[in-house]
DNA sequence: ATAATTCTCTGACCAGAGTCAGAGAATGGA
DNA sequence: TCCATTCTCTGACTCTGGTCAGAGAATTAT
C-alpha cells in the first residue's frame, strides 16, 4: 500500500509546491519583498506589540526591527512605545499601511480566482471539497499527543474548557464537586495519566485514565475542542489512552458519560466499548461502557514506509509526453521531473 | 457563492504553503543548499544536456554554471562535452551523486510519511483521494485553450496525435486521405478555426471548426491527450469552438464520429448534441450529431470574484482560539494570521 | 538601591540565489 | 570561407532574508 500512497503524497507535495508557489511570488506584485508585505500582513488592522509579532513569526529581533524601519519609512506603519511597558513597542498600520494592506488582500482573491475561473461550477464545488479534505486531514496528521502533568497551565486550561463545556451541555449543568473526582496527584504515574493533543504547540483535547492494578482502568476527561473535531483526535486519544491502561496492567477499561454527549457515546460505541450496568455512582452519568483490552499488540496501522519508492511517480496526469513529445524548438522539453520538493 | 469560494481556496493555499514548506526545508537535512539538491535532481540517473536542463528549469546560464561545478567539485556528477555538439556540455552522475539523489529520494518518502503516519487507515486513503483530487482539478486549471494556425509545429503534432489514435481505434485503422479533409487553409479565419489546450506550455489537444456561413459549422479534429483525459479538457474545447461558430454566424454546429470513440460520443450527449440522419459521406463516421447553438449568451459560469473578501477566513479547523485562548508564557500565542502566502 | 532581566535597536557580517555583460569555442548557413 | 548563432563559462554585482554580538533604556526582583 505504501508503495502507492507516499509516492502519490509526494506528487501532490511537489506538485502544489510548484503551483502556489510560482503563483505567490507573481502575486506579491514585486513592489516590495516578501518579508515586508508577510509583516505588513501580520500587524494586523488593530496593530501589535513587536514583540508579540516576533514570536509569532519567529523573528530575529535585529530583523524585525529593520523591516519594521523600512515599512515605517514607506509610511505604512507607525512605531511607538507602548502605554504599559516602555520596553516593548508598538506598530499601528496606518492609513496607507491599511490600503496596502487591502491591496495585498485583493490581489490574493484575484490568485484564488485564478485557479477557480477556468472550472466548471461543478468542478469548483469538487475543488473545494477536496482542498478542504486535504486541509483537514493535513491538519490532522499535526496533531500530536503526549501525556503530560495535569498541573501545567495547558492541561489545567483543557480540563477547565471540558467542566465548561459539560456545564453548557448538561441539562443540569456540572459542578465538578459533585461529580467523582479525578485530581491531579490521581492523574500522574504511577495512578494515572493525563495527555494532551497538541496542534501547532496550542492544546486541543485531553483524556486522562485512572489506574487500578489489574482491576478496570477508568477513562476520564475527554475532551476535544471545537475547532478540530471530526479529526479523528477523540479515536486517537482513546487509543493511546487504552495503550497507557493497558501497559499499566489493566485488562479492561471503562468509563462513564451524559447522554447528551452524543460524538463521545458515539465514539465509544464504534472504538469496540460496550454498554455495561452502572458500576459506580457518578451523579451526571447516563451510560457506563467497557472494553475488553487486547494482547499488546504492535500498533497496527499500515507498515512503515517502503525502502525506497520508485525514483519519478506521478499519480495524477501531467503533461509528461507519453507517447511521443510534441515539437518544441531546440530545447526540448522532454519529460519533466521536478526537484524533490519534499 | 465566491464569498464562500475564494477564501476557501486562500485558506488552503495560506495552510498547504506553511505545511508543505516548513516540511521541505527541513527534508534537505540543510547540508546542500535547495539550489543544488533541486539541480542533482534534475540531471536524473541517465544524465542531460546542460543546455536542456536549463531551459527546463529556467536558469540563467551563468548560475547553472556555476552550481554544476560545485557539484562537480563535490564529486556528485561529471561534466564533459557532449559527443555530437561540442558547444553543449553533459552532465551525468557519479555512483556517489546516485547515491545523494537515492538520499534525497528516502528523505522525501520520509517526509511523505510523517504526513500518513499520525491518520488511521481510513484517513490515509481519504487524504490520497482528495490530494489527487485537488491535483487534478488545478491541474485542469491550468489549461488554456488558444486559437492557433494548423501550421505551426504543435498544431501539426497534435493533429498527428489525433490520427495516430483514430488509426489505432478505429476497426478498420483510419487513412486521412479516405476522410473528409480538414486542410490547414481551411482552419485559418475566415473559414474556420483550430483551437490548441496547453498545459505548461505543451499542447494537451485540439479542436477545429469549419464555418460555412450561416449554415450548420462543421466540427472536426477534436483530440484530447491522454494525459489529461477527465479533467474536462474536451468539454471545454467543445464550448470554445461553439462560441467560435456562434461568432461566425452559425446557429448550428455538427459532426460526425466513429462509434469506437465512445468518449467524445458521450461528451457530446451530454453537452445538447443530439443524434441526427446522415448528413455526409464520411466514411468512417457511424455517428452524426448537431447542437442548435444558444444566443450569444454570457458566458454564464459564476460571476467575478467579490470585491474583496473578509481579512482572515479559514474554512477548514484550526487552532485559532475561539473562545478563550489556551494559557501561555508571555509572549502570547493569540489568534494566528499567516501572511497571504496567496 | 542595586542587580538581573526584558525588549529593542545598531552595526557587522553572511549565504543563497540570482542577474548581467562579455568572451571564447563550436557549429550552421549563405 | 566567413559571418552569425549557439552554448558555456567568468567576473562582477545585487537583493533577500537572515544571524550574532553588544549596547542602552525600562522594568522587575531582591
Amino acid at each position: 500500500m505504501d508503495n502507492a500512497v507516499i509516492p502519490s503524497v509526494r506528487a501532490f507535495n511537489r506538485f502544489v509546491a510548484e503551483r502556489i508557489g510560482a503563483v505567490s511570488d507573481t502575486f506579491l506584485g514585486r513592489d516590495r519583498p516578501y518579508g515586508e508585505s508577510r509583516i505588513l500582513w501580520e500587524v494586523g488592522s488593530d496593530g501589535t506589540d513587536i514583540r508579540e509579532l516576533r514570536t509569532r513569526l519567529g523573528l530575529d529581533s535585529g530583523y524585525a526591527s529593520r523591516v519594521l524601519q523600512s515599512l515605517e519609512r514607506q509610511g505604512l506603519v507607525i512605531v511607538k512605545p507602548a502605554a504599559e511597558d516602555g520596553r516593548v513597542r508598538r506598530v499601528r498600520l496606518t492609513g496607507k499601511g491599511r490600503a496596502e494592506r487591502a491591496t495585498l488582500d485583493r490581489r490574493a482573491d484575484a490568485v484564488a480566482w485564478k485557479f477557480l475561473e477556468p472550472l466548471t461550477e461543478e468542478q469548483r464545488t469538487r475543488l473545494v471539497a477536496a482542498m478542504a479534505d486535504v486541509h483537514r486531514l493535513l491538519t490532522s496528521s499535526m496533531v500530536s499527543i503526549e501525556a503530560e502533568s495535569p498541573s501545567t497551565a495547558d492541561a489545567r486550561w483543557c480540563i477547565d474548557q471540558y467542566f465548561q463545556e459539560l456545564n453548557r451541555r448538561f441539562d443540569q449543568g456540572f459542578d465538578p464537586a459533585l461529580s467523582i473526582p479525578a485530581d491531579a496527584h490521581e492523574l500522574v504515574p504511577p495512578r494515572g495519566a493525563l495527555l494532551i493533543a497538541r496542534l501547532r504547540g496550542s492544546p486541543v483535547g485531553c483524556g486522562a485514565v485512572k489506574f487500578h492494578g489489574r482491576a478496570p482502568a477508568e477513562l476520564k476527561r475527554m475532551w476535544v475542542s471545537p475547532d478540530v473535531r471530526g479529526l479523528g483526535v477523540g479515536r486517537r486519544l482513546l487509543v493511546a489512552l487504552e495503550r497507557a491502561a493497558r501497559e499499566a496492567g489493566a485488562r479492561v477499561v471503562r468509563l462513564e458519560t451524559n447522554r447528551t454527549l452524543k460524538e463521545a457515546i458515539h465514539l465509544y460505541r464504534t472504538s469496540g466499548y460496550r454498554e455495561v450496568g452502572r458500576f459506580n455512582d457518578e451523579p451526571y452519568a447516563h451510560h457506563w461502557f467497557e472494553k475488553r483490552l487486547t494482547a499488546p499488540q504492535r500498533p497496527s496501522r499500515g507498515s512503515r514506509p517502503g525502502r525506497r519508492s520508485s525514483r519519478s511517480t506521478p499519480t495524477a496526469p501531467s503533461a509528461r509526453a507519453s507517447r511521443s513529445s510534441p515539437p518544441r524548438a531546440r530545447p526540448a522539453p522532454g519529460p519533466r521531473q521536478r526537484a524533490p520538493r519534499t
